[in-house]
DNA sequence: CGTGTAAGGAATTCTGACACG
DNA sequence: CGTGTAAGGAATTCTGACACG
């Protein structure tokens, strides 16, 4: 849970750059940032900065673009997946939390 | 000899978050790709980009800067250690060439 | 709704040079 | 030798707005 991110999810990337790996205008970048649908990060000087995941990330949204739906929707949807996965993360918490409650566990 | 290569060779990072990324500053950063000890690529305006292998391989020079070896004897260094792998490769074509020569190949 | 564009300004980066040592 | 810095310029990025549809 630290490592593998480490370069993915690491927001190094300028706009400049992304709209070279992505093919995307920066119009676009900002706008998909606009619906909320990225989250690069600020450098002091206000500067976006993104990760290779952001990557790949874009290029979805620009697929479902194409095939014509929404950022609202495309949005909902990505909402919906992470609730899915945070329900999950809940479920394996509980599950874990039975475990050290049958076994016992001391600090 | 495609993919892990993707995120960590890839040249996209800007200077200013090399600075951040190392803890060196950009005069630094500058000086040793000068004394050839680092080879960022260039974006079409003259900008260096950096890659995360790139990160590495400063904080490397770093240390042995502080260590206080000279970046001529850094730079001797990789050269030397460049070579050798360069003859691994070429014992590994070799062996491979005989393999192929024993049991045939055909396009 | 999604994207292009011109506008003006601010942040970023570049090079060559002088300085110290 | 390795690094800081001021200098001037060019490339990069930012926001808010108008346009089209």
């Amino acid at each position: 849970m630290s490592d593998p991110f480490s370069y993915k999810n690491k927001k190094v990337i300028s706009i400049g750059v992304m709209k070279e790996l992505t093919g995307l205008s920066e119009r676009q970048i900002r706008y998909y940032e606009e619906r909320k649908l990225i989250f690069p990060e600020r450098s002091a000087g206000g500067s976006r900065k993104f990760s290779f995941s952001d990557v790949e990330l874009l290029m979805d949204i620009a697929n479902k673009i194409e095939d014509g739906v929404q950022t609202y929707e495309i949005r909902q949807e990505m909402i919906r997946k992470q609730k899915e996965q945070n329900e999950q993360v809940v479920r394996q918490k509980m599950i874990q939390g039975q475990i050290n409650a049958q076994f016992g566990i001391r600090k």
